[in-house]
DNA sequence: CCCTGATTCGC
DNA sequence: GCGAATCAGG
């Protein structure tokens, strides 16, 4: 995969959101976070609202290694990303959803992949069931990306619905 | 162990 | 320019 002027764009849009680089890498797909990371550096878009500030590092000269440490915590400004789920379906007795019933205040800003447009019959084991759109509405349906092994989500609606990212101390 | 971004450096 | 490997941290 190269860098067309769209991709590049989309990494813009994406990263000045605030998405993760794992995030951004799955949603164009043929990348790694590493290469969307470098990818940033490149086009001199870190520093974004939060996370791992740059703490001026310096390491892996040359296979000589100087271990050395320097700390700085430089406070940022907050980033605030409103980005709503299909919480929704709270409005409804509709209790399937452990989000749903959890706080819908704090949700982490999270993309999934493509999301299929599945219908409750159409789930199988292996397909997500992170329900999108209001369960009364004809247009509900479940994304369906492949769930992981140890849950009935997906890799990215399974950070939603349990422990939103390491990020979330700042949520509330 | 999961994740995050940052940096280096061979390609 | 690219991105894997590595590093530092939550």
């Amino acid at each position: 995969m190269n860098w067309t002027d769209e991709r590049v764009e989309l990494l813009r849009k994406l990263w000045s959101e605030g998405l993760s680089a794992s995030q951004i890498a799955a949603q164009l797909g043929g990348v790694s976070r590493n290469a969307v990371i470098g990818k940033v550096h490149r086009l001199k878009l870190s520093g974004r609202g939060r996370s791992t500030a740059a703490p001026a590092r310096q390491k892996k000269a040359a296979q000589g290694s100087t271990v050395q440490k320097s700390v700085s915590r430089a406070a940022t400004a907050a980033r605030h990303v409103t980005t709503s789920i299909g919480a929704t379906a709270l409005q409804t007795q509709f209790d399937a959803e452990p989000v749903a019933r959890h706080y819908i205040r704090p949700v982490e800003n999270v993309v999934l992949p493509i999301s299929r447009h599945l219908q409750l019959v159409e789930l199988t084991e292996r397909t997500c069931k992170w329900p999108n759109g209001d369960p009364l509405s004809e247009d509900f349906h479940f994304c369906g990306n492949e769930a992981a092994e140890t849950g009935p989500y997906c890799k990215y609606h399974a950070r939603v619905a349990f422990q939103p990212a390491s990020e979330r101390r700042r949520s509330r």
